[in-house]
DNA sequence: TTATAAATTTGTAATTGTTGCAAATTTAGA
DNA sequence: TCTAAATTTGCAACAATTACAAATTTATAA
């Protein structure tokens, strides 16, 4: 369980109300969610909670570093509450998304990066999940 | 120069005139467009050219793997011609998109990727190119 | 404590990239 | 040349995101 009030202050952002349920829910529930993922989620229990709340919120994460933005779907934006170094897997079939560790590759990937400052690296894979790909699979024979 | 009739009809696409304007732009200007910059780009040769027919036409494109999607801009979609395994960074500041390549280290990637079947790995690095770095540390010097 | 300023939240309106759809046009095959 | 299929087109609709200004909350200083 990690401490929300404290990752925040660390990270230079005043802990309201607001900002702890959203960095909770992300600390807590590793899916990747979008921000209707997240909004939907804290409504419940914040009656007065605001969509665009969120919306500034997350964006206040990621410039801070205290949260992650994926680029693995267009449609929506991803958010992960886990900022190290790892790789992101997306099923096209069912849309999961999953978290693939990198070992010690991961050093690798900042040496080869490119002239300049570096602030962020997304490795980013898409396909079918061993799921789906059984059911094409399947699909197909019969 | 790449011959973009034979290549569209290698992916299976038949080789209408807008398709094979877009690819021919795609294959001829390697800088990641956008919808927009490739529709504006052949406007004036293509008067009658549709914007939907660009999206149409990429969206095809991608599915046959003849093009490649980059999901290192959230405003926008960028693609790319170059479907091989490559790295892209893209400035914070100015906004350019680069490629890297990754010699050996492109076989790596592929082994320590996820369970199921990979259709496309992404390595996308974001940060300050060197120009906007070295323009930054002159502001905060002065 | 109280007054004042600053920061944060909120709801609505506007924007923007993208998709849906049906008519029009072009192309391929008989 | 005729007919069907594929492609293109323009417009309407959609959905995610942002802009903005008012309302609320929080911090600071008197």
């Amino acid at each position: 369980m990690v401490r929300t009030k404290e990752y925040l202050v660390s990270h230079g952002i005043r802990p309201s109300q607001q900002r702890m349920a959203v960095m909770s829910f992300l600390l807590n529930h590793p899916i990747h969610p979008t921000v209707d993922q997240i909004y939907s989620a804290l409504c419940d229990s914040m009656p007065t909670l605001s969509r665009t709340t969120v919306y500034n919120t997350l964006k206040l994460l990621v410039e801070r570093g205290a949260v992650a933005s994926l680029g693995i779907d267009r449609t929506s934006e991803r958010f992960d509450g886990d900022t190290s170094l790892h790789a992101h897997f997306m099923c096209e079939q069912c849309g999961v998304i999953e978290d693939i560790r990198l070992e010690g590759t991961g050093e690798c990937l900042r040496t080869m990066g490119p002239k300049g400052e570096i602030r962020s690296i997304q490795l980013l894979y898409k396909g079918l999940c061993p799921q789906c790909k059984q059911t094409e699979a399947l699909q197909n024979n019969n």
